[in-house]
DNA sequence: GTTTAATGTAATTAAGACGATTACATTAAG
DNA sequence: CTTAATGTAATCGTCTTAATTACATTAAAC
């Protein structure tokens, strides 16, 4: 069960926003060539975010913008705006174990408080990364490449 | 993209092998019913379990048993076994980004060790606990169940 | 040796999610 | 009014999950 990749394309997209929304128009039909998708499916990631308060997305001219600083806008806000859990739990129970069976009846409450412990440190470290800790990485990255170019 | 609940079922099947075997023979049958489904699912994750090396089962005559100490079988050996992740990434990325957009080119190498360090958390967490810590607590709740009965 | 009870395994089904795609109404600027 | 973009519905193929039926294989017990 890998996570969808709905989470590190809207991780694509919120990094193209931040990037290019000064100088450029960001249009649905731009992202979808910078991910390599269709535009459709960007779309529905835009309404997600925008939804979240994320972003915000003009109709009729067009172009997306971030609503928040981008140090504010964390890899968790961006995780559960694109892919939110029901009842916002990790991990699924089998219904009605036999609870005439000592150890049917207690595994769910059992295992619960261990469950969540385990949701909560991921998502704390979602928490810990913000959108500016991507664009910076992406920023290091460009400065090392064309240094690379420049060494030969 | 919740965790299927192949994964709580081993959880639950293990914690009835620990309790039962060394008492009943615990059979396929037997653990559909405490779970609530069917002996061929149970067969599946029994497996998945006896291939990582957690439990033995005997055939023609029946019966699972654990191949090492409830202490030393850990939440992750379980997960890894009944859900093994393609890769062994938790994280899935969208094919071919634009290699000729300044965000496109480097977002995957920029978001892979961010992703992997919040995998990382969630799989210590994991290996932290064992199938004993569960069965403790099983043991934990049967007691005070039957104490808040004698309390009335 | 036959019976019996269990496992291993294949095949099928239904439901749901994902990603891709087409189509089109709606919006707002120029 | 034209144009370019978003919002949204509908459809499609594929994959995964969970459930189920069926049956060959195994090994103990009588």
């Amino acid at each position: 069960m890998q996570i969808s990749s709905r989470f590190t394309i809207a991780l694509h997209v919120l990094a193209c926003i931040a990037h290019f929304s000064k100088r450029t128009k960001v249009t649905s039909t731009f992202l979808a060539s910078s991910v390599n998708t269709n535009a459709v499916i960007i779309r529905n990631i835009l309404l997600q975010l925008k939804a979240a308060g994320l972003i915000r997305v003009d109709r009729g001219t067009g172009g997306a913008y971030l609503e928040q600083p981008a140090d504010e806008i964390s890899l968790l806000d961006v995780y559960r705006a694109v892919d939110p859990l029901e009842n916002g739990k990790l991990f699924r129970f089998h219904e009605n174990p036999a609870s005439d069976c000592p150890v049917g009846r207690y595994i769910r409450e059992a295992l619960d408080g261990r469950l969540s412990a385990i949701q909560e440190v991921m998502e704390l470290k979602l928490r810990s990364m913000s959108l500016e800790d991507v664009t910076a990485d992406l920023d290091d990255l460009r400065e090392k490449r064309s240094e690379a170019v420049y060494d030969r």
